[in-house]
DNA sequence: TTGGCACTGTGACTAATGTCACTGTTAAGT
DNA sequence: ACTTAACAGTGACATTAGTCACAGTGCCAA
């Protein structure tokens, strides 16, 4: 699909055009550290295909997912330190390979004067990241680990439109900031409960979950 | 101090003059909730006065403190929901007596367009409050209670400006979501190792903090 | 085919936090 | 001055999560 089909029912037909001239293409492997904590914010960048993943680490190397940033979105975050050329407080890695736009701060600056699609679509991004972010804070202040790792695996679902998760538990004890041999517990929990089966390296959600 | 002198630093003289006609001063008193969970956003406000503090509340009515919102201050979070009259996901309470400005989405809407400095201050408002949910976040995923209670009790010094403390043990562990008599016991550490001194209804931070 | 390594499972223990029960203290109001 | 209720302190115990140690399993590469 091309970037004006992508985008037409967002954006009005000025902006697409714009967004096709001035918009670089960027693509990231999965893997990729696309930004990391304390590198500079320059550009502002819109998803196409793939998924990015934001987190947070803190002094020790201890990682905790945030949330994903899929196809026609972006990360406000960015957007916010990109205005003002703050360092970034999260981190961001390609989850799959990613392709995506890459818009500079001027640019971007100048449609929210011009574009009304386009400041909403600030607007709505921001909004859906103070989003996240308030459900992370949920389920870290509110919640039991068992409650969380249902969460994650179905985010993680989600973020990859499959019912079948490729991680290893260390992988998903790091992500949550927490250890092997309690993600390993939990997930024997729920394969007792029926909610998901285990396999080598991959986990199969169950409509039970 | 007038309104004019208060933000003269941070706003051009033709927006100081348009804050002067089209916001609308309110007063709170200690203790009003100014916006609860659900209801929508109706007006952005500016605090001239006092504190507002934002917190969250899960389904079973357990607090957990977000941030404050001091003088000359505003909240992000007020803002983006505001734009598009979406229900508040946060509770706004007038931690001591507050007096603020009210401004009505339009004109706030229009100054985004019309003044540089405006639009500086709700970036500058948006970043800082991604900020401050980060650093939540950090405390509650990387953090024990007790480094969290003293991080609390600095948050707390800071925005009344005093050293001393009048709240109950009970009204903390309300506030980080937690139990009285754990922040009893972990407080009563804390003054055995000179940081803190307790006093019924009051606490008073060392330097040693 | 087999040796090694990453992954998984699990028991035993420790640490942190939450809960229950009960006591003593302080302050405020009548 | 006395009553009462809110506040604070603390022991005992339960639950949750993290750590250590080690065993078993499957897979890949030499």
């Amino acid at each position: 699909m091309n970037l004006t089909d992508q985008f037409k029912h967002i954006f009005e037909p000025e902006l697409l055009k714009e967004l096709q001239e001035k918009a670089t293409h960027v693509l990231a492997k999965e893997g990729d550290i696309i930004l990391n904590i304390g590198q500079t914010v320059r550009v502002m960048p819109i998803v196409l295909s793939g998924t990015i993943k934001i987190s947070r680490i803190d002094q020790n190397g201890h990682e905790l997912l945030l949330y994903y940033v899929s196809s026609k979105e972006s990360c406000a975050m960015t957007f916010t330190c990109c205005m003002e050329q703050f360092p970034s407080e999260v981190k961001a890695t390609a989850e799959d390979d990613v392709a995506f736009l890459s818009i500079p701060i001027s640019t971007m600056d100048e449609w929210m004067m011009k574009y009304p699609s386009w400041k909403s679509f600030v607007m709505k991004t921001i909004r859906a990241r103070f989003n996240e972010l308030l459900k992370s804070i949920d389920q870290l202040a509110f919640q039991k680990l068992d409650e969380r790792l249902i969460h994650y695996l179905n985010e993680k679902s989600k973020a990859t439109g499959s019912s079948l998760i490729n991680l290893s538990h260390e992988q998903i004890a790091n992500e949550m900031a927490s250890s092997r041999e309690v993600i390993s517990r939990l997930l024997k929990k729920l394969e007792n409960d029926k909610k998901v089966l285990l396999y080598r390296h991959q986990i199969k959600l169950l409509k039970a979950l």
